[in-house]
DNA sequence: GGTTATAATGTTATATTATAACATTATCTA
DNA sequence: TAGATAATGTTATAATATAACATTATAACC
């Protein structure tokens, strides 16, 4: 079973109770092993390229780490500035062009109502990002609901348009941020 | 009954068969009043302002006029272009604000996407934007499908998250281009 | 192994989209 | 008409992204 970045991502539906419970507790603040889902994705990136005869250089693979490791979407300008620090004569071409390959092959999304990247837990099936996006604390948790994708295709079907890439982005608030809210009696 | 913006916008879920012959034939190229669905629209607006006891001023009235009238999604440097020839001392402030105004009271939606805006024929009840979007003529459609809401927000209840703006916009062909990318044999 | 073609990255410059901060003008309320 | 508030003007700059060309690394072939 995946391991999914839970820091940044939500309680998948289809988790059971217990699953969901113990996500939603560590998102609000406990431990965990980041460094291993981390190490999977990018082991997963690795067999894809391999698979699809694209390379996965040592600037593409840093650029997904950092991607991966931030803990909410992260911008391309907040990529470069790690990477200046890293290597001389980085320049944000570095960072797009790493970006568009990684997007090209579905490593990592584009939130595209606030312009970030954030890694994607199931790069094999090419598919466009469903993300939930919470206002108050930024997170951002990649769903992937097929009764809304099929709303969707037969939308589209009745006005007789092709689907290519669908862009779901709901904004709203997270269950933790919810609470607070209601905490603070607004 | 409402007299779509059908230049840039697609036959809508609902229409019979005749409806969405009609108006895919003036997508296509024939005649259609524009100027009436515009002044339709301003005066939607108008009343609307009035009702919610905001002011619709010449500067954001003629904004929302240029969106309208618009054959497709206008950036926000489109329209200061036009502006500038209009008005001494046209500056990004101006039509941001002005574009600021007309968002928050649901007048026009962005392509979150690609950053443009387009009217909204339905200001009155506040939803977010569902768009088809063709990636050849760059037409965008408004639609809104409550099928796709509904899944939406079955969706984000399962993952305990609070719906406020759903974003939705789906890139593919539009039925006029999917006519000739076949012509073209590829 | 050396040569050539291709892919990736480096480098400089600039385009595009959007906001900050403060001054001025218009409108509303009393 | 005076004062308060809202809207706009004005200048500067932030944030996001791409163009164009030079250089370096890798792959593929001999």
């Amino acid at each position: 079973m995946l391991y999914y970045n839970i820091i940044y991502r939500f309680p998948f539906p289809g988790f059971t109770p217990m699953q969901q419970a113990a996500q939603t507790m560590t998102f609000m603040g406990s431990g965990h092993d980041h460094s291993h889902c981390l190490n999977e994705a990018l082991d997963r990136a690795a067999a894809l390229c391999t698979k699809r005869g694209v390379r996965l250089t040592t600037l593409r693979r840093r650029v997904l780490e950092l991607v991966w490791g931030g803990h909410r979407p992260l911008g391309a300008y907040d990529i470069l500035d790690t990477l200046k620090a890293e290597r001389r004569g980085a320049a944000p071409p570095t960072v797009y062009r790493a970006l568009d390959f990684l997007l090209a092959h579905g490593l990592v999304h584009r939130i595209e109502s606030q312009n970030p990247f954030v890694g994607c837990p199931d790069p094999d099936k090419p598919h466009g990002g469903q993300f939930l996006i919470c206002r108050t604390c930024g997170m951002a948790a990649e769903l992937n609901d097929s009764g809304v994708d099929q709303a969707i295709r037969k939308s589209a079907k009745k006005a007789g348009f092709s689907v290519g890439r669908p862009i779901i982005e709901i904004q709203g608030l997270c269950p933790h941020c919810q609470d607070n809210v209601e905490g603070e009696g607004e």
